[in-house]
DNA sequence: ACGGTTGTTAACCCTGCGTTTACCCCTACC
DNA sequence: GGTAGGGGTAAACGCAGGGTTAACAACCGT
């Protein structure tokens, strides 16, 4: 049923890895360094990808960079030694999903792997409105073939209002999602509204971004 | 006041459920199995549905499934005798909103269900009196499928009135929903009632909102 | 250090909403 | 027939809310 790749080099590790999530009767296959990884994510299809993020030959985060740019936007869940924050937000940006610090529970593993395929599977990563689709893992936002350009607020404000989509969305819940508890207290939401109506209608269309007077705003047709 | 549906084939934990529910007044529809279940579900209106995972005919998720299919969005609450995450996330995956794993205290049951009957009422509530329909999330009006512009005091009185209708409202109860305590002083409800008259009235059809003298005024057929 | 991007703020315009005022109509009652 | 009151209609007007723009600060990668 589920079809997984697993790139490790702690042979240990994967070995028992592996063997746990046969036991929850998922397949999985698995390389030892970067480049076999990338080889085989090149020539296969899997549901979910764990990489580990050292590894020889070629790192985890490389390899997660070559196949977005090939245009593969499997989930990828990383595996990494260091805690630091500063390698999460790295990892985020070459397109990973999720990671987990060594060491952890198989259980964690396991959960975070099926939560991964059914984001996928789902249509939980991928919303869309009529034209309109956003892209949540990796971050892009399509109008029919045309992609748009967000600013990181216009994105989570867009992506807020297609959740809900078809419903209004009153602008205190708006600003709830984009700043939480401690928010501006000026116009900043009006001109990230104007700011993402116009990037939504610059390819032309229906402007699918309505102001309710009195209420919020929605996306619909 | 709040009418709900349990499926539960365990007549001993139905039974007493439907005891405890009816102490905090609540009314509650039963059936002892899925396919009964699914019927009462599309024949009756429920502002919650508890599902119990493993029924005879047809299992909850089943059940939830098909009702999701169908378009139905109430509120699922899910009863599991298995404790693992993979249930939770199948659950999840269906259409469930929320779980309770067996065994659970009655009052964690009550709450869980107040909470999803609210979540509701800020959800799909689509009041309608005969061709018109008004929703609340979308925060539309619709009169067949022509919609209608309305200001947010038309909307709101228009809400307040098929709340109740096809009853009568006094002005006064129409205004405190309107204003609250500080009120204007003259005619602006006069107003307000002939736009919103006059927008129901553009697509013609029965005019919808009558005025009774004396007591104020209704929409009804 | 620099340029570009992003987020915030302030200032301005303008539509349209809400309120008010005025006036009309109809009915009931004197 | 006159009059008072409840309700409907129309227009006037102030103002809030939303749209638009530009300026500026903070941040980032180079």
């Amino acid at each position: 049923m589920l079809n997984l790749l697993l790139v490790e080099d702690d042979i240990d590790l994967a070995t028992a890895v592996i063997e746990y999530l046969e036991m929850e009767s998922i397949q999985c296959d698995s390389a030892y360094n970067g480049l076999a990884g990338l080889n085989l994510i090149e020539n296969n299809d899997y549901q979910v990808i764990i990489l580990d993020l050292n590894l020889p030959k070629m790192d985890g985060l490389e390899v997660c960079k070559k196949m977005r740019d090939q245009g593969n936007d499997t989930p990828v869940l990383m595996l990494t030694a260091r805690d630091s924050l500063d390698d999460k937000v790295t990892g985020f940006n070459a397109g990973t999903d999720d990671y987990l610090v060594k060491p952890f529970a198989m259980e964690e593993l396991i959960v975070r792997v099926k939560a991964l395929s059914l984001r996928r599977s789902g249509q939980l990563n991928s919303l869309n409105v009529g034209d309109l689709y956003l892209d949540l893992t990796q971050k892009s936002v399509k109008r029919g073939d045309q992609s748009l350009k967000l600013s990181p607020s216009c994105f989570k404000i867009l992506e807020i209002l297609m959740r809900e989509s078809p419903k209004t969305v009153s602008r205190e819940k708006i600003m709830q999602g984009l700043w939480g508890d401690d928010q501006p207290d000026s116009n900043s939401l009006k001109v990230h509204i104007y700011k993402l109506r116009k990037e939504l209608e610059r390819c032309q269309g229906s402007c699918l971004l309505h102001t309710v007077p009195g209420h919020g705003f929605a996306i619909r047709d």
